[in-house]
This record gives C-alpha cells, sequence and structure tokens, in this order.
DNA sequence: GCGAAAGAGATACCC
DNA sequence: ACGGGTATCTCTTTCGCG
C-alpha cells in the first residue's frame, strides 16, 4: 500500500458509521482533477462539563464513566484547563464514539451538580471536525494519505485514507469545477402543481460541456408521464458528474418535487455521489445532493436589496444576462395551455431554456464570492447560502473561539430586551448646493474594538476594573475592561487587518484577473462579517448575545457622531443633516480637511467624504433625500422611487421629476410633466404592468388582523388555484368600485385594463409621490390634476 | 349616527 | 432567525358633536 501526499480542494464533508465507527467524508477535488473522497477515521464526538469552582474533577469523572453504555462507550474522560467568556475554568472534555449519542451524555452529565453546565455539545459532528482540524472547505489542503484505489460505493475516481493533514490553505486558486444548472417545468391546469398528481412536463439542463439540454414528458392517450425525463436527468447528473448544481429555488420547489414524483414511480433520485443515496433536507433547511454541492441561488437573490421582486427574469436582467424585454414571459397559470397547444410547446421549451440558462449565468457570477464566504465561515458552499447572517458571522467566531482556547457558550432562549439605538438629525429642508457627505469608517466595528466591548469585558461593578481601569459608555454608564482585549475586539481586529492585507494585495494585480476577483470577493465576505459584529451581539438568538455591549455600541455611536457635530460647527461647517456615522456638510475643501484631521485626533475614528453632492434636496422627513452628484447623476434615498411596494408609474414619475427639479431648476417643467402622465393614464395609455403594486406576504393569511389589500389580493389568488408562502411578494391593481381599497385589491394577471381605477392611481399613487417633492416648491395637488382634468373636460365635450 | 381624528397594524426603507 | 430609527400607507376604533 502506497504512502503518499496529495493536495485537495474540499468541496464537502460528511460522516458515515461503518462497523460501529464514525468516519469522516471528504469531498473534493486533486490537483491532478480527480474526484475524490478522503476517509478519516481518526475522529471522535466530544463535548465539555464545566465544573464548579473548587469541585475535585476525579469523584465526577467516576460519575461520568459510570454513564457509559456499550452501544456508544465513554472513551476518554479529561480534566482541561480553558477559558469561558475569557476566564480560566477547569472542565472536563468527555469523549464518545457515535455522534448522536452526544445527545444523550449531555443530558445525564447535565445532571450532575458538580457540573454547573454542559458545553460544546450541540455542534454537529462534522463542524466539529472541520473547526478542530482547521479544514474549512472551498479551500486546498495537503493530507498525507494512503491509496486506497477506486472506490466502489462512491462515485469518485480515488479514495484516500488520511494519515494527517500536513498543510492547511496550501493553494489560494479554484479548481477546474464542473458545473450544471438545471430547472424544471410541471403541469397542472387547475392551479398550483402537487407532486403527488401532476407531472413534471420538462426538465431543463445546462452545463457548459454539452450547453443546454432539455428533458420533456411523453404523452399516451392523453396522459402526461414523466418517468422518462427524470430517468434521463438522472442519468445525464451522473454521467456529467458535476460537482456543483446550480438552481433557483431548487431547494423550495424542484428537488423535493423530483424527489416526491421519482417515488411515485418507485425509482431513486439517484444523482449523487453516494450509491443509493438520494438527496436529503440538511441544515438551515437546505437540500443537500450527497457528494455534491447544491447551490439555490434564490437566497443570493434574496440579499440584494436592489431587486424588489426576486423571480428569475429579474435577477437575470439584474446581474446582465438576459434582459426580460428579450425572453419569453409565460406566467405560471398559462404553462398548462402552452403545452397542451403543440403550436405553442416551443416557446414553453425556450421558457425553460432561458430559466436554466439565466440560473447557470447568475451562479457563475456569484460563484467566487460564494466559494469565499464558504471558506472564511466554514460553511459548505451549499449551506452558506441559506444560512442567514448572524448564523455565518457564529460559525466564524466558532472558529475563532477554538483557535483561542474558549468555550463556545449555549444557545439559549432569551427574552427580547429593546435599547436606544443611533441618532437622526431632522433635515434642514429644502435645496441645498454643494452638500458634502462625510461619514465614519465602519464606525460600529470601530468602537467595538477601541472600547473593547463585549461579554467578556463587562464589569458590573467599579471595582472589577481594577487593575487597568475601565472605558465607561456614555449616558448608560455600562463598563468594559480597557485589558486584556475581549473576543470580540481580538475577531474585529483580525477582520478588519486580513481585510486591509487582502486589499493590498489586489494593488498589484490586473483588475480583470482570476486573481483579482477572488481577492475582491473575499475583501467583501470579510467586510460583510464585521459590519454583521454589532447586530449578531444585540440579537437574542446570538450564542455571544450580550445586550448591554450592544447598548453600549449605540451609545458611544450616538456621543460620537455629536461630537463630531460640535467640532463641524466650530469650524463654521453647517450640517443639514446626519444619520447614525454620517454627516451632510457644506463643502467648504479646506474646512472639511480641518474637519476630518480634528475629528481624528479628538475622536480618535476615522472619518472620510464618501461623496459631494452639487445639490441635495431634504424634506422635513428623515432618511429621505435626493441629490445630484458630482458626475449628474441623481440619488434617490428612501423616497416611493425607491421602494418596491409603489408602483412602477408612481416610481418612474417620481424619479423623473427628481431629476427635472435637481438638473433644471423647473417646478414648472415637472409640473407639466406630472399632467401630462396624468392625462396618458386617463386616455388608459399606461400598461397595466405599470400600476402593479407589490407587497410581501409575511405571516398565515389568517393571521391578519385588517383586511389589507395584498392580503385580499392573496386570497384571491389562493382562490383561483395559486399558492403563496410566507415571504411571498403578491402583485396587485385597485379597480373601480366604492369602499375600501382592500375590497377593489385584484392580482394583476386577472384585471382588463378597463376595470382599472384610474382616480386611485392619481390620488394615491401619483399625486402623493410627485408630491413629496414638489409641495415644498408650493405645488398643490390641485394644479397638478387641474389641467388634466380641464383637457378631460374638453375632450368629452369635443 | 356621522365624519374626522387618532391609533394600530403593516411594510419597506436607512444606516 | 443580525440591530434600532423612521415614513407612510390602509384599516379600524375612538372622539366630539349635541
Amino acid at each position: 500500500m502506497t504512502e503518499n501526499k496529495v493536495d485537495v480542494y474540499v468541496l464537502d464533508l460528511t460522516y458515515e458509521i461503518v462497523r460501529n465507527e464514525p468516519h469522516i467524508v471528504i469531498w473534493g477535488i486533486d490537483e491532478e482533477g480527480r474526484r475524490v473522497v478522503l476517509r478519516d477515521r481518526s475522529f471522535r464526538p466530544y463535548f465539555y462539563a464545566l465544573l464548579e469552582s473548587g469541585v475535585e474533577s476525579s469523584a465526577v469523572i467516576s460519575m461520568i464513566r459510570n454513564m457509559s453504555v456499550p452501544r456508544s462507550p465513554i472513551t476518554k474522560i479529561d480534566p482541561v484547563r480553558k477559558r469561558y467568556y475569557g476566564r480560566e475554568v477547569d472542565a472536563l472534555r468527555i469523549e464518545t464514539v457515535i455522534p448522536e449519542s452526544v445527545r444523550e451524555y449531555r443530558e445525564k452529565v447535565a445532571q450532575i451538580p458538580y457540573v454547573s453546565e454542559v458545553l460544546e455539545a450541540d455542534i454537529r459532528f462534522v463542524m466539529r471536525y472541520m473547526i478542530d482540524r482547521d479544514l474549512p472547505p472551498s479551500t486546498w489542503h495537503r493530507f498525507r494519505i494512503q491509496d486506497k484505489g477506486k472506490p466502489s460505493i462512491y462515485k469518485a475516481d480515488r479514495e484516500y485514507e488520511v494519515i494527517d493533514v500536513v498543510e492547511r490553505y496550501s493553494r489560494k486558486d479554484l479548481p477546474e469545477l464542473r458545473i450544471m444548472s438545471f430547472d424544471i417545468e410541471v403541469y397542472n391546469p387547475q392551479g398550483s402543481p402537487r407532486p403527488q398528481y401532476d407531472p413534471v412536463i420538462i426538465i431543463s439542463v445546462y452545463s457548459e460541456r454539452d450547453g443546454e439540454i432539455v428533458y420533456t414528458a411523453d404523452e399516451s392517450g392523453g396522459r402526461i408521464i414523466d418517468l422518462k425525463p427524470i430517468r434521463e436527468f438522472i442519468s445525464y447528473v451522473n454521467s456529467y458528474d458535476p460537482d456543483i448544481v446550480f438552481g433557483y429555488n431548487t431547494g423550495g420547489f424542484d428537488l423535493p418535487y423530483l424527489i416526491e414524483r421519482s417515488r411515485r414511480y418507485g425509482v431513486r433520485l439517484d444523482i449523487g455521489r453516494k450509491r443509493g443515496e438520494e438527496p436529503r433536507q440538511s441544515a438551515y433547511g437546505h437540500i443537500s445532493i450527497p457528494g455534491r454541492l447544491h447551490i439555490d441561488l434564490l437566497p443570493y437573490a434574496e440579499e440584494i436589496p436592489e431587486i424588489k421582486v426576486k423571480s428569475l427574469d429579474n435577477v437575470a436582467e439584474y446581474f446582465g444576462i438576459m434582459k426580460k424585454s428579450e425572453r419569453i414571459n409565460i406566467p405560471w397559470y398559462e404553462i398548462p395551455r402552452y403545452w397542451d397547444d403543440k403550436s405553442r410547446r416551443d416557446k414553453l421549451i425556450k421558457y425553460a431554456v432561458d430559466d436554466v440558462v439565466s440560473t447557470h449565468f447568475i451562479g457563475m457570477k456569484l460563484l467566487t464570492f460564494i466559494t469565499q464566504l464558504s471558506s472564511l465561515t466554514g460553511l459548505p458552499m451549499d449551506q452558506v447560502g441559506s444560512a442567514s447572517v448572524g448564523y455565518r458571522l457564529e460559525w466564524y467566531l466558532m472558529r475563532e473561539a477554538y483557535k483561542y482556547n474558549e468555550l463556545v457558550p449555549n444557545r439559549v432562549e432569551r427574552e427580547y430586551e429593546p435599547y436606544r439605538g443611533a441618532i437622526v438629525l431632522e433635515p434642514i429642508p429644502g435645496l441645498h448646493k454643494d452638500i458634502a457627505v462625510l461619514d465614519f469608517t465602519s464606525m460600529y466595528p470601530n468602537i467595538m474594538i477601541k472600547y473593547n466591548i463585549g461579554p467578556d469585558t463587562y464589569v458590573e461593578y467599579e471595582h472589577e476594573c481594577q487593575p487597568h481601569g475601565c472605558w465607561v459608555a456614555p449616558e448608560i454608564g455600562y463598563r468594559f475592561r480597557k485589558h486584556p482585549p475581549g473576543f470580540y475586539k481580538r475577531v474585529l481586529e483580525t477582520l478588519l487587518e486580513l481585510r486591509k492585507s487582502v486589499r493590498a494585495q489586489m494593488k498589484s494585480l490586473d483588475p480583470e484577473s482570476v486573481e483579482y476577483r477572488l481577492l475582491d470577493d473575499r475583501q467583501r465576505a470579510l467586510k460583510i462579517l464585521a459590519n454583521a459584529a454589532y447586530g449578531y451581539m444585540g440579537w437574542v438568538g446570538a450564542r455571544w448575545y450580550h445586550r448591554q455591549g450592544a447598548e453600549a455600541v449605540t451609545a458611544w455611536g450616538r456621543d460620537t457622531i455629536r461630537k463630531a457635530i460640535a467640532i463641524a460647527r466650530d469650524l463654521g461647517l453647517k450640517v443639514i443633516y446626519g444619520d447614525t456615522d454620517s454627516l451632510f456638510i457644506t463643502y467648504d475643501k479646506d474646512k472639511v480637511e480641518r474637519f476630518i484631521e480634528l475629528v481624528y485626533k479628538r475622536l480618535e475614528l476615522e472619518i472620510k467624504v464618501d461623496k459631494i453632492y452639487r445639490k441635495v434636496f431634504f424634506t422635513e422627513a428623515k432618511k429621505r433625500y435626493i441629490g445630484l452628484t458630482m458626475d449628474g447623476r441623481i440619488d434617490i434615498v428612501g423616497f416611493e422611487a425607491v421602494r418596491g411596494d409603489w408602483s412602477e408609474l408612481a416610481k418612474e414619475i417620481q424619479e423623473r421629476v427628481a431629476e427635472i427639479v435637481l438638473s433644471t431648476d423647473s417646478v414648472d417643467k415637472a409640473v407639466e410633466y406630472v399632467r401630462g402622465v396624468i392625462r396618458d393614464l386617463e386616455e388608459g395609455k399606461i400598461p397595466i404592468e405599470k400600476l402593479v403594486i407589490w407587497k410581501t406576504i409575511t405571516k398565515p393569511l389568517d393571521e391578519y388582523e385588517a383586511a389589507a389589500p395584498h392580503v385580499r389580493a392573496a386570497k384571491i389568488l389562493l382562490s383561483k388555484g395559486g399558492r403563496i408562502s410566507i415571504g411571498d411578494k403578491v402583485g396587485y391593481v385597485i379597480t373601480r368600485g366604492s369602499g375600501r381599497i382592500s375590497d377593489r385589491a385584484y392580482p394583476y394577471m386577472f384585471v382588463s385594463p378597463k376595470d382599472i381605477d384610474t382616480s386611485y392611481y392619481i390620488d394615491h399613487q401619483i399625486v402623493p409621490a410627485t408630491l413629496r417633492i414638489l409641495s415644498y416648491f408650493g405645488v398643490s395637488d390641485r394644479s397638478l390634476k387641474a389641467a388634466a382634468k380641464a383637457r378631460k373636460t374638453l375632450f368629452d365635450f369635443r
């Protein structure tokens, strides 16, 4: 048997029990491009029992030893010195054999009177392995191995037995990955498809090697039979053998649907790299395909605020992959008709291909970012997307805690406690010229670092501040030891320093190069994690939750911005507005430079010019403004034009009004423009798509207290066979009639143009959206509507 | 009993 | 299923009148 070294890019990890022994199974690609499986038999599950102070451990050890059961015996109990919230503590490290048995042992050990807490007993075995061995996925590592030849139960080129890890992070590039995407279309003329009854009619696939492939269902005697496309799909996946499978909402729809359809035929959806294993539900509600990375792209779309309605065609357009105007759009309720009508079936197939091509290239755009987020957090690529921001940071924190010999706190249920946040200044309404927007760089992370904020540095009484003294938070008086550096401080310093060094490396690279893109995605991932720390600390679900800490961060934030305002005023700079960490001040180049220096000197935090507006306009409202940048672009912040719950019509008009007012200074022109659009609307020249209002359903429909328009529309959609899940957006329009608006809200696809309530769109969309800006200049609703009405009347009488 | 005002609920934004 | 602060809509309830 040969012993050797091999570099492996780690894709995913699983574990299995073989002859009552847990084996870690690592799926990866070696430097020769072979798909490999590494088996590590040396790792065992364990957890900690924290001892009450002063307790003699030998008595507790024997109590625990007595709990051992033969099925999964306790193999080791070691007294260890660990840290818990920065303090040295005595604990027992309790090791067993079968990962599932940790749960039972944890309950029993927690009952022992001298054990104050059981810790790290809720960390999944595979994660435990990756943390302890410092083996994050989506990274190259060098293993010393024994070659076991070609495996039989795995679809892989080689199987190795791991002897040990000789080098971590051995390479920085990406291997050649085999990637495919897929999408399915299903058939139910009555409404939303049910996997028990309704067949899959099209499975579309895309891969770099084979391009687009379409599998369609058979028909016989008026029945649709989808066994063939399912078989063809399974066989394609196995022959192409992808490392990554992209999909769009495939975790929530396509994969569970295919699993259920296969089951109906008694066929296994055997598309993984372990023979006989179907895809299954994994962590964070994600569905995993054994040995491959199934990456659902929908969660990534959900993190892009610019995309309001997260449909695949919108996301593809956002990424510049396929314009909506250049592709066929078939609404869900039309799909069966396109299938039944042979002359239109080609269009349906084209639609399915457009979907899978869109999916594939969205995935390709996101791929390097996903690899970086994965290697940084330690979550495999197929899980990192569906994990919330809080969990992503938490995994990073757990890795760091291990390096510091810190015990990971348990996740506990806590009551939510609100606390004060940031300051938002009252803006000075009107049009301002030459305004600089300055903001503190990473204000909250830097405050956390500067004042050493966290659960482990917090002290309740002043005498605990000795010998190094405490930082005392303004207003609230919470104290944090100045030394030694706490957990959050150390982690944040690491993140910010890493980011700095990545950005320095980027400077010597060609911005078009693969390396540059990789590093850019890495620094983005680092920034996201650093910025999440404050919110995480104030989140009741966090393991490292610390309300006083979060409260202190915002208190110091308020203090900082107040002091900065005072400095600006002392310099004779006028402050127009400010929010949390930003200040809008008159742009006087020299004074602004002095201001930046003074802030740095006195507050020891960095503030810098983010942008300069030639003009900026405020109403009396906070968090809303429009600005004209130096390069002539219009920024719209907070107003209806950037909100997803206003009609496209109202948003477009508001944007245009903003543009006219800022670029031409002509209010009359703006009024004339609005009147023109009102006229167009009354004459039926506005397409219904521009009148749709989209709103999210945030809870089960019967839990709504008031009959809101979007809830009404959702109920109608449901009655027509549509399906509504929490988080879905409902698009509705308001129709003619009397009474409540909600009684006149209908899903837009069921409304014909003649039924649109024009007056609603004038009085509740166009007029408020435009007046928001124009009323400052003395325009009234009557003046917007008057001329339009007058024309209408003339027209009528003609 | 009626219409206006106030309050509650809901959503999406800003940083 | 990361924080608080804010604007604004629509529906529902309360208020003031007499």
